[in-house]
DNA sequence: CCGACTTTGTGCATGCGTTCACAAGCGGTA
DNA sequence: TACCGCTTGTGAACGCATGCACAAAGTCGG
């Protein structure tokens, strides 16, 4: 529909004077600090179905067919990767393995993180059960509970300590990322016993917002939330759906109206 | 980021003659269409702090109040708020139960949405008896599993049903929300047949990217992604520590480097 | 009834992320 | 070697989200 018209103005070919800083400067930490939090989350999914392409065979692979596997948008998909250097042929496409290699390096995932989980109910059984997490280079190896009845107890392979020993143990086990999954009441401090233990990065599945120190990374897992946002977007839609057949005069009942 | 929808803002694109249509009604329905999704999965948490405030007997709360509890800045907590309404007293603050009936009116909470979990297995179990979701007006109504063994066995007071039975069961029991928890090669041909179903929201914690149709709604709870982006940040924390102590001089190890 | 004080609601600037579009670059081919 | 078609990598535009800063709008004490 619309026109840009590109002047061929200003070369831009070796506009090279940007670069602010240090002069010999290899870029791969400038790089790191660049990647938008987006794109490192998208990157792990590329890394996914990169690993499951190689599993099946496949050597090489353009920005296309891979994007699309991901999901998202070709020229995204590039761009993300352009995040981490140009590793691409033109022309030709990727070449899986390199790629794969690239954004494990990328990711830090060239070592392992040990694993902590903290409250083995429900969900941390299933966590500490879950084989998924071990071959991808997240071991679990440090499972906490207050509850004496399940302190000893192996789950997973790995015996359930008592939470008092949260400190000793994740220095020990150098642990790096700890998982809360108990009730939510519990989970600050049962968060700021991670962090004084020396733990910098949480995933926590407590539906509770976390106070921590700067220098500690919280991620959470709300499924609430999740089901949430799916519930207005039945609300959304159901709303459309009756400013179609109704014909648009304004509001239904309460707002809120039936399915298609 | 964590996001699949390929179309971002909750706004799509605007229809045909429907815009300007409405003269006295700017109201709900336009406002719902305006609503940035990051606003929506905040306004989710907004609502459950206003919940345990209302709870506690809180009456009144201010939006610097709010935002704290809540983790955010107080300006992008009004703007969120302004989405749904203006429903603050200027010099007073907000009141805590027309706060949280607005929030449940545009989130859709105003009707219970009935949800289906597919693959009753760890994690399953785990979303089977967890006793949050009935309480938030999301019950589970159906479970389905291709295991013989665990069909008719109730978990969490359900019984479970055999995947086969999954179409007509969610038209029976109007499940407007699927949850799948199956391993990831089962999930895409899972997800289909919930959609023939005619389910419209789907949640899917298998590691799986998931084609469905436009009118279909995903999420996705990926904890390898999750666990992955906290790796990143440990190897960038790692690499300016490293910067730091050793004093840029290049390179650190395995050839990631280190920030000026 | 007034004036001082508090807090909301929002216009605006800024920054980030997404998307487009295209030149540069590569492999294959004549 | 020179050309051609294909795919990458990226500059630039666009659009959404964030945060600031302040007028508007209310409360409260006198
Ligand atoms: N189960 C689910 O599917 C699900 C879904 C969404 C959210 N969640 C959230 O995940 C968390 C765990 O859910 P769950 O169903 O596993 O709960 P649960 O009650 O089954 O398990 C909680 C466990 O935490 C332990 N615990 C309590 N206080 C503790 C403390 N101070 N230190 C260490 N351990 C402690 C308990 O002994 C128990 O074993 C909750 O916050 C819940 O809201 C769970
Ligand atoms: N357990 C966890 O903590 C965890 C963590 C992250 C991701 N996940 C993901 O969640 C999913 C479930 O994990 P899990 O540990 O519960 O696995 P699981 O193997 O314990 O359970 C899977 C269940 O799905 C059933 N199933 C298989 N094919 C099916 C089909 N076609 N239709 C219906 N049911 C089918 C199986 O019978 C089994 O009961 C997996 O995709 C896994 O990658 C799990």
């Amino acid at each position: 529909m619309k026109h840009t018209r590109r002047s061929e103005s200003v070369a831009s070919q070796r506009g090279e004077g940007e670069t602010t800083t240090t002069p010999a400067e290899p870029a791969d930490r400038e790089r790191a600090r660049a990647i938008p939090e987006a794109a490192v989350a998208r990157l792990a999914v590329y890394l996914r179905v990169l690993s499951g392409m190689a599993d099946q065979g496949v050597t090489a692979v353009s920005s296309e067919e891979l994007s699309q596997a991901a999901g998202v948008n070709a020229a995204k998909l590039r761009k993300d990767l352009s995040y981490i250097g140009s590793y691409g042929t033109r022309g030709v496409g990727y070449d899986v393995e390199v790629l794969v290699s690239h954004i494990e390096r990328i990711l830090g995932l060239t070592r392992n993180h040990s694993v902590a989980v903290v409250g083995i109910g429900n969900l941390g059984h299933a966590l500490a059960n879950y084989g998924g997490f071990p071959g991808r280079g997240f071991p679990v190896t440090a499972l906490f509970d207050v509850d004496d009845d399940l302190v000893g107890i192996p789950v997973g392979g790995i015996p359930v300590n008592h939470i008092d020993e949260i400190t000793a143990i994740c220095v020990e086990r150098e642990v790096s990322i700890g998982v809360i999954a108990t009730p939510p009441p519990a989970a600050q401090s049962v968060c700021d016993r991670l962090v004084s233990a020396g733990v910098q990065c949480i995933l926590n599945f407590a539906p509770v917002v976390l106070q921590v120190p700067d220098n500690v990374e919280v991620r959470k897992v709300d499924l609430a939330v999740e089901m949430q946002i799916l519930s207005f977007h039945v609300a959304r839609r159901a709303d459309e759906a009756a400013s179609v057949s109704v014909g648009n005069n304004g509001l239904g009942v309460d707002g809120m109206v039936i399915r298609p």
